[in-house]
DNA sequence: ACCCATCGATACCGA
DNA sequence: ATCGATGGGT
């Protein structure tokens, strides 16, 4: 790819944004101005300017693992291979990486675990009462989550700030003599917390989330020379949505970026993060940090006309604390003009409607989206934004009402806890962790695993309650009795049995295995889900696989004692916490007016928007002050916070408007309340960001004849119309091919529904085998060599006990997995041989698939590469090299390495580790191309085309795990 | 200066 | 649901 490749289609300020080469540069980039087109053209234009030698070089910061995502996608587009090599990741990410490397030096230990949000609170929670609270008591007893809330996000900004618990307490001992008694005490008590919580996580070598920031900086501050060896590692640092990054984020990017070539992007006009402790002069800290910075503004704006810019400008002009205000104001010595320039002319200016009420505002919505559709735009190219005072249940009624599909995003989504399927599984190990829960009993026997008849359930639970006992002795009672209907007598002694064989699994087995004993084992109720016709069904099991990945994985990772019981408390933690994942990602081609929060609507755009809600003390909303903050001696300093918060609410009114590319409507109300309540008796006024905007007072809607207004009734809205196909590029692994090839059936099992299975105990072998082989590749790639012991403890903590038919049978895999180990070990320490990339990502386009994979290790000898793929399983000395001729895997992995790096690899090697390391070899060939290329486009067509007919054989039923459920396997 | 209507808390969001 | 803070009206 050349340079003109690279610079082409570019305006001025993008190319002199893109080429730069002087040293640290800023890049302003307005909204709309192509933020992400320059970040990954400067990405390309790095590489081919020889500034960095390889992309491996080029270390990325972005602001969450989506952007992340998304920018690997575009610089794709852009840079073939390129980017892909690089370090693209949140700071977290890299954080967390760093620690890993060096964890010994970190004072770490290698398999360290990092809390998230939820799981840090459950910690809190489990640990409350061993904190050392004082007046605080009461309120942390009784309302535990009122308390650990506030408190924990009390910890996360001090750890911001860089303010360790001895820090505090040492201003506490000092400088809060002259408070009030009263609030020195609380400080003496929060610095006492704070230490605590720090002290129990270092008790059970976790950490949160702050620790991964503060404890990256702490090692990279301590030893210069690590320091030196990251710069040179990295020779240059990209910073996305650079206004978005913490105090503590920031200063991990000033010790990284340190040797001065560094690129930060961003725009301060759209920092919409200050409520978790984002400052809103970071792009002001950069030029602190780095005070020869180069500054490059774009204005060029890309998306919106030019009516809808000017309003928005109006807008943000009110903010003070900008770079552009304070570069007029001659703060700052540079000279910075923002003004968006459209491309699309002057366009249709923003309108404001005001209306009577909510419902009134909302059919106007629904009426002009109508309209606009009618007008040939389509619905996904539509957004409507709202706040969060009341839920947004009125545009959705009045846009169902109109016969007009919607997807909601954001909190207000069902999420996991509300699908029925998983509230079922959650019955069912309610009842086992507590045989006297009788909801829950009532729950299961009704469902469609029992269908416990109407009469037979109410004749239960009235006895049930008459006599004082738990259901299920009632249900036991009466099934000895036979006091039941005929079929009521089946289903509920068969409920029986289930639930006592269930009980005795339980005992000694980790809780997904008893629920996936009961969901295939027992009730065959996943077989009978997977092979249903029925698209709700087909849902169910999704929700269920999801159930699985998201909430039982995590449990088992974090669970001290996997058992039942101990999982139901987990869970119902969480759920307690206000955890509720989503579930069934929004289809991204669906075509349904975008309804969502302003924070969710960032880095989006529409044809149309709506902006709803726009009254005074709504948006801006009223300033909420955290309930415990840091004493002002130990806050940086900062703006007065009514200030900070008008400024950034305006910020927020400036995202929503510059969401839209050709129109933009501003709408509010004199009354949200809902149709059931009291009628305000002041009207609501107009926000002040819409007069800001339009620079006048709004059009006034006349009200609607009073005959001609419906009273509307409640109800949940209808769901949205189903949409169309999705039609974005299909990416396939080399997994998703083998699997579609072998049995399209099979497929649809594993990649489309994927129906949670129990993990065979090879699998589990190989997993945790590859893992403790990638933790000695890395190793050697940075001059370090593991011992043996080492590997054999990376290799136990990724093991997993499920899925084993005894204890001597997961007794003998541990020891092959061993043995394993040994054989590897000795193999590569006799070798001596130095991989180039370990566990590598690689994809290319074929035809209309982008292929994916990871190869294990790529060796790389002068200009010649050797691609080796391990294997736990057995192979003769003979037919080894047969195997990797005739391997599906290999040959993908060569096209892959062809493609991305131009040349094809000499050699490609199955390694056989059992009982010692048997290689099997094979040599690219343009045959060996062909058959991958064959098996990509084949798989590519049958996927596309829905084509998922079973293709049972001998070969292919004999190994299919979903061999139990599937309704074409053959008999063995 | 004082009263009373009104709103938000719970948030919005990220690792 | 209730309560405290806030802002508008008098």
């Amino acid at each position: 790819m050349g340079m003109a490749d690279i610079l082409s289609g570019l305006t001025e300020e993008q190319r002199a944004a893109v080429t730069y080469r002087g040293g640290p540069l800023l890049v302003l980039a307005g909204v709309g101005t192509g933020k992400t087109t320059v970040i990954t053209r400067r990405i390309a234009h790095l590489i081919a300017e020889g500034i960095v030698e390889r992309p491996s070089q080029l270390l990325v910061f972005t602001f969450s693992h989506q952007a992340a995502e998304e920018m690997l996608d575009r610089a794709f587009d852009w840079v073939r291979y390129a980017a892909l090599d690089a370090w693209v990741a949140t700071y977290h990410a890299v954080g967390e990486r760093i620690l890993r490397e060096n964890a010994p030096l970190a004072g770490l230990p290698p398999d360290f675990r990092v809390l998230d949000e939820w799981d840090q609170r459950v910690f809190l929670l489990d640990h409350l009462t061993e904190l050392p609270v004082r007046t605080l008591r009461p309120r942390a007893l009784r309302q535990p989550l009122r308390f650990l809330t506030p408190l924990l996000s009390f910890i996360g900004r001090a750890k911001d700030d860089a303010v360790s618990p001895e820090a505090y307490r040492a201003w506490c001992d000092g400088a809060a003599a002259s408070l009030p008694s009263d609030e020195a005490d609380l400080h003496r008590e929060l610095a006492d917390c704070y230490a605590a919580y720090q002290e129990l996580l270092e008790r059970d070598g976790v950490m949160d989330f702050g620790d991964l920031i503060v404890r990256t900086v702490r090692l990279l501050e301590g030893r210069p020379g690590l320091l030196a060896e990251y710069h040179q590692r990295f020779p240059h640092v990209l910073a996305d949505e650079f206004q978005d990054t913490s105090r503590a984020e920031l200063r991990l990017i000033e010790l990284l970026a340190g040797h001065g070539n560094a690129t930060a992007v961003g725009d301060d006009d759209q920092a919409i993060y200050g409520f978790r402790g984002v400052p809103w002069d970071n792009l002001l800290a950069f030029l602190r940090a780095f005070p020869l910075a180069k500054v490059v503004v774009l204005t060029q704006n890309f998306r919106s006309t030019q009516g809808i810019l000017d309003a928005a400008t109006r807008l943000i002009r009110a903010n003070s604390y900008r770079l552009e205000a304070l570069s007029l104001r001659g703060e700052i010595p540079y000279s910075i003009t923002k003004e968006l320039t459209s491309i699309h002319g002057p366009g249709h200016p923003p309108v404001h409607r005001q209306f009577p009420s909510v419902e009134e505002e909302a059919e106007f919505v629904a009426r002009e989206v109508r309209k606009l559709n009618a007008a040939g735009v389509p619905y996904r190219e539509i957004a409507l934004l709202y706040r969060n005072r009341y839920r947004p249940d009125p545009y959705l009624r009045a846009l169902s009402e109109e016969g007009i599909p919607w997807t909601l995003a954001g909190r207000f989504r069902a999420g996991m806890f509300d699908q029925e399927v998983i509230r079922l599984m959650m019955s069912f190990l309610r009842t086992l962790a507590d045989p006297g829960d009788s909801q829950s009993l009532y729950h299961l026997l009704g469902s469609p695993i029992y269908r416990l008849g109407g009469e037979d359930l109410a004749l239960l639970t009235s006895r049930s309650q008459r006599e004082h006992r738990p259901l299920r002795q009632v249900l036991a009672a009466a099934v000895a009795a036979g006091s039941l209907s005929e079929e009521g007598q089946q289903a509920a002694a068969r409920a029986l049995a289930d639930l006592a064989a269930c009980e005795d699994l339980a005992r000694g087995n980790p809780a997904g295995r008893v629920l996936y004993a009961f969901l295939m084992e027992r009730t065959g109720y996943l077989q009978a889900l997977a092979q249903s016709d029925d698209p709700a069904a087909g849902q169910a099991v999704e929700h269920i696989a999801e159930f699985f990945e998201r909430v039982v994985h995590r449990f088992e990772e974090v669970a001290r004692y996997d058992r039942v019981p101990w999982f139901v408390r987990y869970v119902d933690e969480l759920r307690e916490l206000g955890w509720n994942p989503m579930v069934g990602e929004a289809e991204p081609g669906v075509d349904a007016v975008q309804v969502m929060t302003f924070h969710q609507a960032k880095g989006m755009e529409f044809v149309a928007v709506f902006l709803t809600g726009l009254v005074e003390d709504f948006f801006p909303g009223r300033i909420t002050r955290p309930t415990f903050v840091l004493p002002r001696g130990l806050r940086g300093e900062d703006i007065p916070e009514d200030i900070a918060h008008l400024e950034e609410q305006r910020r927020l009114f400036y995202v929503g408007m510059t969401r839209a590319k050709r129109r933009l409507y501003l709408l509010s109300a004199d009354d949200y309340r809902p149709p059931g309540e009291a009628p305000r008796k002041r009207m609501a006024k107009v926000s002040r960001f819409v007069l800001e905007a339009l620079g006048e007072q709004g059009e006034r809607s006349p009200e609607a004849p009073a005959l001609l207004r419906i009273r509307r009734q409640g109800g949940e809205p209808p769901p949205p119309a189903p949409g169309s196909e999705g039609t974005g590029p299909l990416q396939l692994s080399f997994r998703q091919v083998d699997d579609w090839l072998t049995c399209p059936l099979k497929y649809r099992y594993v990649h489309v529904l994927r129906v949670p299975i129990r993990l065979h105990p090879i699998v589990i072998l190989g997993n945790a085998v590859h893992q403790a082989i990638q933790a000695y590749h890395l190793a050697k790639v940075q001059g370090r060599t593991l011992p043996l012991a080492e590997l054999e403890a990376v290799f136990r903590h990724a093991w997993r006990s499920e899925g084993f038919l005894s204890a001597a049978h997961e007794e003998e895999m541990l020891r092959h997995g061993a043995a394993a180990l040994a054989a590897f070990h000795r193999f590569e320490e006799a070798s001596g041989a130095q991989p180039t990339f370990v566990e590598k990502f690689f994809a290319f386009v074929e035809g209309e698939a982008k292929v994916i994979g990871y190869w294990d290790r790529v060796d790389r000898i002068g200009n010649q590469a050797l691609i080796i793929d391990y294997k736990t399983s057995e192979v003769g000395e003979e037919a080894a090299d047969h195997r990797a001729r005739e391997s599906l895997q290999l040959a993908i992995y060569a096209l892959g390495y062809e493609r991305m790096f131009g040349d094809r690899p000499h050699e490609v090697q199955l390694r056989f580790l059992t009982p010692e390391v048997v290689v099997g070899r094979a040599t690219p060939t343009d045959r060996l191309a062909d058959r991958a290329l064959a098996a990509i486009r084949d798989a590519t067509a049958g996927i596309r085309s829905g084509a998922f007919a079973a293709k049972p054989s001998f070969a292919a039923c004999s190994s299919c795990a979903y061999r139990t459920i599937c309704p074409s396997a053959l008999p063995l």
